[in-house]
DNA sequence: TAAAGCCTGACTGAATTAGTTGGTTAAATA
DNA sequence: TATTTAACCAACTAATTCAGTCAGGCTTTA
């Protein structure tokens, strides 16, 4: 089992994504500045969320990127896939081949636990998340901070000109 | 969330000690040959599991290892805990301070998760792991192995004498 | 007293993470 | 049409961790 700030950004970018997502196409610029992640590694990241069709991407000014599907038909633990190129705790990918050929003795116990860890985590859908109260009140927060810092760059903008 | 080889060779090393407990004390010499694991980085596991008291020691020729504890009171996760010093998901050790001070987008997701997790592994001891037929049959393949590649020992050291 | 075991710490190669740098291409707008 | 915006791409890197080795201890008991 990998679960890194790798599978953990990549869950918060989709569910900024998911949170802006009236507001037209979302640049890796806003969700950087709002999320804390750097913009280059939100580019690797989204790559990948590209080709495994989780997100579409519009060019040019005024682009960015949106879910490619409904907001319920993606779930947490596709997300995690797509950027971690597979969950999974055996060590041997599921193959059994953990002691030189032979599945070592807790070869099924690390089996039960993916499939554990995996169900819990494909059970939740970035629409689920969406409507949990902690996840309004941080991008709430989010959204003033963001807001606020637009602000101070138009002042300073003022007094440099 | 760290789960690596880490933590699965410490609970499969935990299964051998239970499977082999009738035998007096076990080695990690055993040990490292039937789960092929480096004797010197079981040194360094067992170090761990002897510091939270899952395990004691007996010196000396004919010495090794024991269970410090029934072997239903000692469960998966207590095993992995000892060695990776925290089982978490979250990346800011539950503290919320995951986004410069404040709770990231999803620190409730992985607290969730964290805890899913937990409970998983710590409903699971090495008495159960022990009655599983999957873990019966590997055990008596690798006993097999370790009494072949002795006798061949013996061979060899005849050859050579 | 020597063999067999444990204990400690320092070190290492490989892999991965979390970026950075420096571009290019595509689309909107001025 | 030039400029700007933002996606796209590839190579590189510093830091960390994993998994394991190595060297040299120290203890216990046959």
């Amino acid at each position: 089992m990998r679960l890194t700030t790798k599978g953990r950004y990549a869950v918060t970018a989709m569910l900024d994504l998911a949170i802006h997502a009236g507001e037209g196409p979302v640049s890796l610029a806003d969700i950087s500045e709002r999320q804390g992640i750097s913009l280059s590694y939100l580019e690797q990241l989204f790559a990948k969320l590209r080709r495994n069709e989780l997100v579409r991407s519009v060019r040019g000014p005024g682009g960015g990127y949106q879910l490619n599907r409904e907001q319920r038909d993606i779930d947490v633990a596709q997300v995690i896939d797509a950027v971690n190129e597979s969950v999974d705790a055996t060590g041997c990918g599921h193959s059994g081949g953990c002691q030189d050929g032979n599945t070592c003795l807790t070869h099924h116990l690390w089996c039960d636990l993916s499939s554990q860890i995996h169900d819990f985590l494909s059970q939740i859908s970035l629409a689920d998340l969406m409507t949990r109260k902690d996840v309004k009140t941080v991008a709430e927060r989010q959204d003033r901070e963001q807001l606020a810092s637009f602000e101070d760059s138009l002042i300073s903008a003022k007094v440099t000109a």
